[in-house]
DNA sequence: TATTGTTATACTCTATAACTATA
DNA sequence: TATAGTTATAGAGTATAACAATA
């Protein structure tokens, strides 16, 4: 098993073997990746994230997407302003203070491209992972997941 | 394969399915229990990186740090002097503008502690992944971000 | 001039506390 | 009072540009 230190042979990677790091290392290259195929669209992950979710449940609330992506509701809010201002989403009042969120028809646009733009991403990892092994790579991460919030 | 959206069964995640998703996610939160086992010794996630490096390589530079961990130099500036106000670190000075670092005995000591909670840390970790998994999980964390940051 | 290190700065992500509005 | 949303703020990670120091 090769350490993955190329330029400096004196030099030793105490990290390297650690899974912990690896983890780390590939998500900001992957996603790295991901914004760069993002940015002809003007928005970021955070904000195609939000879309791809919202696209899939038309009229559901802040805190609906808050539970669901594991996010705060108050790092929501910038995210909804900025696509609330690119005219892709609508507001409309919900029950009490809630408010529903959905696509504007321009909304339903971006959200094609930014669909193909994930699909493409997700076939560029496909590239490092035998197809047969994407199911067993996704449950263990799912289960790192679990297990490391419950620690 | 169950949707990990437990609390609204109404809602869909499209985002459940990908890979780049669940990368984000579980690192977020494996790095987080890290950081949780390494706040008693008063040092975060980076700095503890940067310490388990200098340990198994004293004397190195600040620019081998940075080729190593693909670290902007920049960004090991604030982590180096933490390190060196917190007196585990020296620095000597080097050929040309470079300064070499290494650990004083009290970062020893430190690095001594920080790698029992990486290696607590990494246990944890593989109660998640079967022993036998382990150095395939490794191989394809490392194909993975090759192949991200050759896209 | 090339390398090394430093400063300043900016953007993103995550988190918490404190506040407002509505049933 | 409980729920939903917002504001402000703080900290960590990453990145670039501009600058200083030294061989």
């Amino acid at each position: 098993m090769s350490n993955s230190l190329s330029p400096s042979p004196e030099l030793v990677d105490p990290l390297d073997p650690l899974i912990g790091y690896h983890l780390r290392r590939t998500t900001v290259a992957v996603t790295a990746a991901l914004a760069d195929l993002l940015q002809p669209l003007g928005i970021n992950v955070g904000e195609a994230t939000l879309l791809l979710f919202l696209g899939a449940n038309q009229g559901c609330t802040q805190s609906d997407i808050g539970r669901a992506l594991r996010a705060q509701p108050a790092n929501l809010v910038p995210l909804i302003n900025k696509l609330a201002l690119l005219g892709v989403l609508d507001k409309q009042p919900g029950k009490g203070r809630a408010i529903t969120l959905s696509l504007t028809v321009d909304g339903e646009r971006l959200h094609a491209s930014v669909s193909e733009a994930f699909e493409r991403h997700e076939s560029r990892i496909g590239r490092s992972i035998p197809a047969e092994r994407r199911d067993e790579v996704l449950a263990l991460l799912r289960q790192l997941c679990r297990d490391a919030c419950h620690p």
